[in-house]
DNA sequence: CTGGGTGCAAAGTATTTGCATGAAC
DNA sequence: GTTCATGCAAATACTTTGCACCCAG
């Protein structure tokens, strides 16, 4: 719980039980709609709010803690903000699944033909997954 | 207007003034949000109701003529899916525009990487525009 | 202490649905 | 003529806000 508690420190945000706890859900489940977080915390703490849970995520974004995915035909997922990746998703099972990719040369071609500069990037594949692949082979 | 018929047609859709209208204030604008579709067809039929551009651009959707697109901290837009193609969202001027690029070799990686198929890819990439780095060179 | 955080209820906003009427084929 | 689309009103879903109370620093 130590983790959670410098998260909100180096965030200058003060700590309480609900936001360590919505961090908590959030670490655990590595992507977690608004709603997966309250069922998570209600079991716990029958008493908490949605409204809290939207008022710290939001929070939580303006500091940058958090980041919001905004997904094809799904709900808005969150995460910790960590690390830079992308995500595939599964058509067919539906998992969510971060990958780790060096899209360097892929940007610095927009960036030569746009004459942009990139911020910030937001990929999201549609994929079959391996094991959905393997399944299907086996039919 | 004969594109628009012809698009309902080829995907079998009935022809009526209203969804003509929703496919031209698309194909004009490029991206648009429902309430920008309803207040461009308001003008010519102030009795034009908002649940008609909801069902309309969902019967689109679900038929693969229209596409929506999810950006970071904007509503929704959609737009005519008839290329395939990135947007770019200048955080400064809020202008989005569509670019064309090779991702092949990204695509690749992936692939061989994580052993999946890609059906989709859903890029945003938020990023300041040539016009915006020019102006702010110039102070 | 004291300012910010929380929970409840209520208000907003966005989107969907039921149903009677109207238009396309 | 039939079938499907439309517009209205109402229902639902999602998110934000006001306010009294409470807790971390």
């Amino acid at each position: 719980m130590d983790k959670y508690i410098n998260w909100l420190k180096d965030y200058d945000m003060k700590t309480t039980t609900q936001r360590l706890s919505i961090l908590k859900s959030l670490d655990d489940r590595k992507h977690a709609t608004i709603e997966e977080i309250h069922s998570d915390l209600v079991e716990h703490n029958p008493t908490m709010s949605l409204t809290t849970i939207y008022r710290n995520i939001g929070e939580m974004m303006k500091n940058l803690l958090v980041s919001e995915v905004k997904l094809p035909k799904r709900k808005n997922i969150y995460e910790v903000s960590k690390d830079s990746h992308i995500h595939l998703l599964c058509e067919t099972c539906g998992k969510i699944e971060d990958a780790y990719i060096d899209m360097t040369d892929t940007l610095q071609k927009i960036k030569n033909r746009y004459f942009c500069d990139i911020l910030d990037n937001d990929v999201t594949l549609s994929i079959t997954c391996k094991e959905c692949k393997e399944k299907m082979g086996n039919l």
